[in-house]
RNA sequence: GCGGGCGUGCUGGAAUCUAGGCAUACAGGCCAGGCUUAGAACCUGGUGCUCGAAAGAGCUUGAGGGUUCGAAUCCCUCCGCCCGCACCA
């Protein structure tokens, strides 16, 4: 008997597919493409080539390449591609530390990837393989953005910005995490600066209503809904009549106006110097103003944090009742939210109450609450519950929720308010002052401004430079023959823009990249697009919940309205596969806790990797990586392998199973018919592959513990051949070298030319059943019963038993419930 | 603080929490036995807790209560852990 050997199976088994092209799919009009069958996108988040891969991206992988055999074996034509992120930070801090170049470095981890990519054997599409930092991609990023430009959805503006002073680049608002710079941890600065921005909120709308559209996870959803933050309310004019100045504010509570009793900017408000100016707090304004731009966005951020402000010495008016309330600046209020002031209800308001508590100001109640929990003093205040509206003139007595829209139709005819939607959601943020991504396609000429290349004059390819070092300006700058060229509408002298897009920019497109990646004339043919898209399986980790979801889902959006493709969203259907740790802990190289892929792939080779961190448990769910627990399947696998060899040895095909009603072949063959099944069925409902997995190990348990019964007739040993070709079959979206190698040993078959096995639904069900039978409540017997047993039946077995009967003897039955097929429950007393 | 998720043997986790009906599938670990000069590997069996020689009985899904003939599953209260948001007007 031959040692199972994976390193020498898996190597037979890759070749013929790499041989072979297998999982090459052709696009609609191309030889061999199956206008038959149902398509299917199954699609991994694009990975970032750096170092070695770990068993956390392999998880990825393992998830989405189950899903593509699954579907394919299910008459789907898969489309299933891999390509690089290949632009970015690490290979360009890198490269400042070693000189070299970021191409260089970035190749090399493409190349270790791919590597590594193959030894696991996954069935990637590599005809359609992309790198976002080769010129015959990024030409395409570089087209999306004249577009977006075109349709007035890349702007320049100038706006205050989050700077790292350490990476020497602002960051898009996704990529500030309590105030910290989402790659480095260092404390983020506020500058301004004039900047690329893609109009994001645009779409607010669109991208929060359509979440509904698609099936993706709820906590994904929340996630996004929670970050375009759209709130219903008004926007409501306050007017200072002594400088004659208007502010708006935003409200989601107009039905407190008249609870209003001092009003706030915030601390970088444009009027804020203005207003203060001649006044006995002048001074005092503009040193509380200073020292709240320089505090970090963290220190301003802690909710616990005592409220401060400075009053301004002005006052405005409160348009519903005329009054005048003095005004302050502070820095609870922020610039970016709203309109950077705000009207203070403290009566009503958790924060505007601390602050008039603070500064000793009066505390209005205009709502009387009902909901004694709210209380925080003596008098029920702040109180932000409903109830009936009080101190409120005209409106007293009515419900606050109906006064709401009252009174701003009230304020909108009065010339001093409107209703108004606002978002938490800013505009994307794109430009980076970095060398290592995609170049803006933009000059500047003296005559003409800011001039969009041509779409000829595509890609703007990225320069050699010598020194990555940033210098507070992108290193491109630099490279003064590229920056120098001349304006394409005047012919006059221009400077080509040194900043590069963000790196989500390259990876918010391409997977429509992939259904037609050596397009040369355009960045896909839509006919491709309109067959492959959206991708129905989309697998990746969840901190891209945010940045990289959303980004894709307005780019897809833009691009339909430019008629450019024909949907709504990418990604029909999300699955976030949870994260892998070592000791409880998340994978790092700074903990030493990082377990290799290839390592693992090494020791006990790609099926049992594969497998393993498909069985470790439920896929969505966190595990941690035990040693112990992957040699647990390396010893089922091996199981497999020689339940193969003695198969093979001991057993001739031919024999017919099917007559066998009763013995171990009947039981055997039952098991094999229920695994199908139960796999099937674990595989279509929420990802239950652990689940899947492990009842493909009871019917090698069983097929086990019967083997010796039935080698040496032919009923028995074709029971056991089928039950080792189900196993192999059913296994090889989690194994598939191993589950090759069984299948044909027995079949002489590929297996994944055949389809997806169907369970016989006679074999399914059984003629008896174990009746449990319950006396209170509580099991006291199961008994062997026919499958069709009548409630009398059924009650007539139960009573007969004599553990039932030591239990109801004596009593009085006083009522029995029957559920056919499964159980009797005695009520006794 | 708000929103979401979770809590089951020694461990990871099963049991269509989404349809209430045998709690602990499968795997790891541990124990015993087989094979072996010995070990590794492999094979077989056992393994929730308590009492009991056994038959058996009682208890058990974070804690407590409720609904029900019957609750890991549904409802209420509380405790603990994880994730997201967090001065967003």
């Amino acid at each position: 008997m031959l040692r199972y050997d994976p390193a020498q199976i898996e190597a037979r088994w890759r070749r013929i597919w790499d041989e072979e092209h297998t999982w090459e799919v052709p696009n609609p009009g191309q030889p061999g493409f199956d206008d038959s069958a149902p398509k299917c996108y199954v699609l991994e988040m694009l990975p970032y080539p750096s170092g070695d891969p770990h068993v956390g991206h392999l998880k990825n992988y393992a998830i989405g390449d189950a899903i593509a055999h699954y579907r394919r074996r299910n008459g789907f034509q898969v489309v299933h591609p891999m390509g690089f992120d290949a632009f970015g930070l690490p290979a360009e801090n890198n490269a400042i530390k070693t000189g070299e170049p970021p191409r260089v470095a970035t190749e090399r981890s493409i190349d270790a990837y791919k590597k590594a990519f193959d030894r696991l054997g996954f069935s990637f599409d590599w005809a359609r393989e992309l790198s976002s930092h080769e010129p015959s991609y990024y030409r395409w990023t570089q087209w999306i953005f004249l577009k977006l430009f075109e349709r007035g959805l890349a702007y320049r503006d100038e706006a205050l910005v989050q700077w790292c002073p350490f990476d020497q680049t602002v960051l898009a608002n996704e990529q500030v995490i309590d105030g910290r710079c989402e790659r480095c941890g260092n404390l983020v600065e506020v500058r301004e600066l004039e900047q690329w921005f893609f109009r994001i909120t645009d779409y607010a709308d669109r991208l929060l209503d359509d979440l509904d559209t698609i099936d993706w996870p709820e906590h994904v959803k929340t996630m996004q809904r929670n970050w375009i933050g759209r709130s219903h309310g008004a926007e409501v004019i306050f007017r200072c009549e002594e400088l004659g100045i208007e502010f708006p504010v935003f409200t989601t509570r107009p039905d407190t106006l008249f609870g209003a009793t001092f009003f706030v900017l915030a601390p970088e408000h444009h009027d804020v110097e203005r207003l203060a100016a001649g006044t006995e707090h002048e001074d005092a304004v503009r040193q509380y103003v200073n020292e709240a731009i320089r505090a970090s966005a963290e220190e301003r951020g802690a909710m616990e944090r005592e409220k401060t402000g400075v009053p301004l010495g002005r006052a405005v008016t409160n348009p519903v009742n005329g009054e005048e309330i003095p005004m302050f600046v502070a820095d609870y209020v922020l610039m970016e939210y709203g309109t950077g002031a705000i009207m203070a209800v403290p009566g009503h308001d958790d924060r505007d109450y601390a602050f008039a508590t603070a500064f000793d100001l009066p505390i209005l109640r205009v709502i009387e609450g009902t909901d004694p929990e709210e209380a925080q003093d003596d008098d029920g205040l702040p109180y932000s519950g409903d109830g009936e509206m009080v101190n409120s003139e005209r409106f007293d007595g009515k419900h606050n929720r109906e006064a709401h829209d009252e009174i701003v139709s009230w304020l909108e005819s009065e010339g001093c308010g409107k209703p108004a939607v606002h978002y938490r959601l800013r505009d994307w943020l794109v430009s980076r002052q970095r060398y290592w991504g995609c170049p803006i396609p933009v000059v500047y000429c003296e005559t003409d401004g800011i001039v969009p290349l041509p779409e000829d004059h595509l890609p703007v390819l990225l320069p050699e430079v010598d020194d990555y070092a940033p210098k507070g300006q992108s290193p491109l700058a630099a490279a003064t023959d590229w920056v120098n060229t001349e304006c394409p509408k005047c012919g006059g002298p221009a400077r080509r823009e040194t900043d590069t897009m963000d790196t989500f920019v390259d990876s918010s497109w391409y997977f429509l990249r992939y259904l037609d990646a050596h397009n040369d004339e355009a960045a896909w043919d839509r006919a491709a697009v309109d067959y492959w898209m959206p991708v129905d399986q989309y697998i990746g980790g969840v901190e891209h919940a945010i940045l990289h979801l959303m980004y894709a889902r307005f780019f897809v959006k833009a691009l339909a309205d430019m008629d450019f493709l024909g949907v709504q969203e990418p990604f029909a259907r999300l699955f976030t596969q949870g994260m892998i740790t070592r000791d409880g802990a998340k994978m790092s190289s700074s903990k030493g806790n990082v377990v290799s892929a290839s390592e693992t792939v090494e020791r006990y080779g790609a099926d049992t990797a594969r497998a393993y961190v498909c069985f470790m448990g439920p896929p969505d769910k966190g595990g941690d990586w035990t040693d112990k627990s992957v040699e647990g399947v390396h010893r089922f696998l091996t199981r497999l392998w020689r339940l193969k060899e003695e198969v093979v040895e001991r057993t001739s095909p031919g024999g017919d199973a099917d007559g066998a009603t009763q013995g171990p072949a009947a039981e055997l063959l039952r098991k094999s018919h229920w695994a199908i099944d139960k796999v099937t069925r674990d595989i279509e409902r929420d990802f239950g592959f652990n689940t899947a997995i492990a009842a493909v190990m009871e019917l090698l348990n069983v097929a086990y513990t019967r083997k010796d019964d039935l080698y040496g007739n032919p009923a028995g040993e074709a029971a056991v051949r089928f039950a080792t070709q189900t196993a192999a079959s059913i296994l090889f979206p989690f194994a598939p070298h191993l589950s090759a190698e069984v299948y044909e040993a027995i079949t002489g078959r590929r297996v994944w030319e055949d389809a997806w096995p169907k369970p016989d639904p006679a074999l399914l069900e059984s003629d008896v059943f174990t009746l449990v039978v319950q006396v209170n409540g509580k099991r006291r017997a199961g008994v062997e019963a026919p499958a069709g047993a009548s409630r009398d039946e059924l009650l007539d077995l139960a009573l007969s038993d004599t553990a039932v009967r030591r239990h109801i003897d004596g009593k009085q039955v006083v009522k029995e419930i029957v559920v056919p097929g499964k159980l009797v429950n005695l009520v006794v007393k």
